[in-house]
RNA sequence: CGGGGCGUAGCGCAGCUUGGUAGCGCGUCCGUUUCGGGUGCGGAAGGCCGGAGGUUCAAAUCCUCUCGCCCCGACCA
C-alpha cells in the first residue's frame, strides 16, 4: 500500500487498514509468493469472506454480482447450444458413487457423508455430491429408452462439496458453486463433438468475457477426471506465471452408461449403451480473474463482467457546489444507465474523493469519471482507466455515453492483450529434462516440450520440479505437427506438452 | 495427517520474558473543518484478553488440557 507510513519504531502504520492490500505482488513470482496479496485483495474488495466453517467462504454481494454476470454469459451459451437446465438433489445414496470403479476411487476420500437424519441413524449413508454424474446417470437410465430420446442435453447450476485438505478463497473451497453439464448420445462421435463444443464455450467465456487467454487441450491420463475416457481443459496463466485450470470437459465413453445401464434401442433395433459427456466450470473463475488481471492496487475487472463498469466521483467544496455537482453527476449517471452501462454514483459525503479513488480501484471498477465544478463550467469530465491508470482530462460531456461505451470495449481488449502478451513472454521451450528443471527452478513459466513419457515419468517430474503437464495443447498437436525428441525419454514423437506449476 | 504461526474492541496489533484487573492505530458515533489522490481538530461509545482446569492474596501474563483459524507440505475444479 503506497500510503503506509513508517513510524519512529519502524513499524508500518496503516492509514486505512480495511482497504489495505499487499504490494509484494508480482515481484515474488515463486510458489505462494502472492498468497497474502490474493487473500487481502479478495477480502478487501469484498468479494468474499471467511465463513465459520473451515474451508468455507461467504460470497459477498460484490463477488456474487460478478458470479451472476459470468453465469449469465455462460448460461446463454449453454442454452444456445441446445441444453436445458434442471436440478438434481444434493444427497446421493452412497451406493451410487461406488458403481463406477474409477469414479469412486477418485472421489471417495473427499466426500462428506451424512449418517444421521431426523435424530436417527440412516440405513444407507448419503453422500453430499462432489459432482453429480452418479445421480444424474441413474435418472438418465430411466429416461432413455430409444434413440429418439437422444441426445439428452442437461445442465445444472449447483453447489458441490469436496473435503479439501488445503483451501483458498474461490480457488479451492470445501463448498463451491458451479455448473455441471451432463449429456447422453447415440454415438461416440456425437459425444466427442459435444465435449469439444462445450470446451469451445468455455474458451469463449474465458477469452471474450473474462479477458483471460487460455490454452485448450487434452489432459494426460494422470490428470484425467475419475471415470472419463478423455478430459479436455482450458488452462490460463496467472500473473505470477502459474497455471490455473479454468474449466474441464470430459468424454466419458460408455463408462457411466455401463455402470448405470443407460441403454437405448438404436435405429437398427440393437440395444446399445449411450455415449456420454460431462463438463463444468466453477466459482474458481473468479479466482482466475483476480489472479489473472490484478495489480498492486487490487482487482482489475473486465468491463463485460464487472458489476460496476463506471463509477462517478463527484468533487465539491461548498454546499452550493455540492448541489450543482451532484445534480450534474446524477443526470450523467442516468444517461449512462439508460445506455445499459452499469454505473454507480459514489455520493457518500463522509469520504473524500481521494479515498474514493482508492476504494474503487481496489474493487477493480474499469472506468472512473471525476466531475467537479471546473469541469461543469467547461462542459467536460475527467476519465480515469483502471487498467493502465491513464487519466484523460477535459473529456467533452457531449457524446460522453458513446465515449464511455467505446472506452469499455477498449479496456476489455486491452486487458486481454496484456494477459496474452504476459503469457507469451512467459512461455519457453525446453529440449531436455535438465533444461526444464533449471527453467522451473528460476521462475514460474509455461514450458513447451516434446513429450512421450508415461504417468510414472510425469509423477517423478512432479516430485522433482513441482510442475505438472497442464495439457497437450490442441494448437501444438495438429495433424502433421513436427517431430522431435521427447525431453524426458529421448524417443521421437510429435506430441507436445506444456509443463507448469499450477494452482 | 506432518511442520509453522495466530486467537486481546468491528478490523489490524501491543501488552505476556520480570503476574497487580487492559492499551495503540484504523474504523464507528457526535460536532466542526475539509473535499481535483486515503482531510485536520475536538469529544464519545465499544473488550467475561478463544474455552476449561490449575498455581497464586492476585492471571491476558505462569502451568496443563482443549477448541478454532491462517500459512507451508502430501490430494484436487
Amino acid at each position: 500500500m503506497q500510503e503506509n507510513l513508517m513510524s519512529s519504531d519502524g513499524k508500518a502504520q496503516t492509514v486505512a487498514p480495511q482497504e489495505e492490500i499487499n504490494e509484494d505482488f508480482l515481484d515474488e513470482g515463486g510458489i505462494g509468493g502472492n498468497t497474502r496479496w490474493y487473500t487481502d485483495t479478495v477480502t478487501g474488495a469484498e468479494l468474499a469472506d471467511y465463513a465459520p466453517v473451515k474451508g468455507c467462504m461467504v460470497i459477498r454481494p460484490y463477488g456474487y454480482a460478478l458470479w451472476e454476470n459470468i453465469k449469465k454469459a455462460l448460461d446463454d451459451m449453454i442454452k444456445e447450444t441446445g441444453h436445458s437446465n434442471a436440478y438434481f438433489p444434493l444427497f446421493i445414496p452412497e451406493s451410487f458413487l461406488k458403481k463406477e470403479a474409477e469414479h469412486v476411487e477418485g472421489f471417495a476420500p473427499e466426500c462428506a457423508v451424512v449418517t444421521h437424519g431426523g435424530g436417527k441413524k440412516l440405513e444407507e449413508p448419503l453422500i453430499v455430491r462432489p459432482t453429480s454424474e452418479t445421480i444424474i446417470n441413474y435418472m438418465f437410465a430411466k429416461w432413455v429408452q430409444s434413440w429418439r430420446d437422444l441426445p439428452l442435453l442437461i445442465n445444472q447450476w449447483a453447489n458441490v462439496v469436496r473435503w479439501e485438505m488445503r483451501t483458498r478463497l474461490f480457488l479451492r473451497t470445501a463448498e463451491f458453486l458451479w455448473q455441471e453439464g451432463h449429456t447422453a448420445h447415440a454415438t461416440a462421435e456425437e459425444a466427442e463433438d459435444e465435449a469439444r463444443t462445450m470446451l469451445e464455450c468455455y474458451r469463449k467465456l474465458a477469452e471474450d468475457w473474462l479477458a483471460l487467454p487460455v490454452l485448450t487441450g487434452e489432459k494426460t491420463e494422470r490428470e484425467r477426471f475419475a471415470g472419463a475416457v478423455r478430459t479436455y481443459c482450458i488452462e490460463a496463466m496467472m500473473r505470477d506465471g502459474k497455471a490455473l485450470q479454468a474449466g474441464t470437459s470430459h468424454f466419458l465413453g460408455q463408462n457411466f452408461a455401463k455402470a448405470f445401464e443407460i441403454k437405448f434401442q438404436s435405429q437398427s433395433g440393437q440395444l446399445e449403451f449411450a455415449w456420454q459427456t460431462s463438463w463444468g466450470v466453477s466459482t474458481r473463475l473468479i479466482g482466475a480473474v483476480v489472479l489473472g488481471h490484478g495489480d498492486e492496487k487490487g482487482l482489475i475487472l473486465p468491463p463485460r463482467i464487472a458489476p460496476i463498469q463506471v463509477v462517478i466521483v463527484p468533487i465539491y467544496k461548498s454546499d452550493a457546489e455540492k448541489e450543482t455537482v451532484l445534480s450534474s453527476a446524477r443526470s450523467l449517471e442516468q444517461e449512462l444507465a439508460k445506455a445499459g452501462i452499469r454505473t454507480h454514483l459514489d455520493d457518500r459525503d463522509n469520504y473524500t474523493p481521494g479515498y474514493k479513488f482508492n476504494h474503487w480501484e481496489l474493487r477493480g471498477v474499469p472506468v472512473r469519471i471525476n466531475i467537479g465544478p471546473k469541469d461543469i463550467s467547461n462542459g467536460v469530465v475527467e476519465i480515469a482507466r483502471r487498467d493502465d491508470k491513464e487519466k484523460m482530462r477535459g473529456v467533452s460531456r457531449e457524446g460522453l455515453t458513446e465515449t464511455i461505451s467505446n472506452l469499455l470495449e477498449t479496456v476489455q481488449k486491452a486487458i486481454f492483450e496484456r494477459a496474452l502478451k504476459f503469457r507469451e513472454e512467459n512461455t519457453v521451450k525446453a529440449q531436455t529434462y535438465d533444461e526444464l528443471k533449471s527453467i522451473l527452478k528460476e521462475k514460474s513459466v509455461f514450458v513447451e516440450v516434446f513429450w512421450d513419457g508415461n504417468s510414472e515419468d510425469e509423477g517423478k517430474i512432479k516430485d522433482e520440479c513441482k510442475a505438472t503437464i497442464r495439457c497437450l495443447p490442441f494448437a501444438l498437436n495438429q495433424e502433421g505437427a513436427p517431430k522431435g525428441k521427447c525431453m524426458y525419454t529421448g524417443r521421437e514423437t510429435s506430441r507436445k506438452a506444456i509443463f507448469a506449476k499450477a494452482y
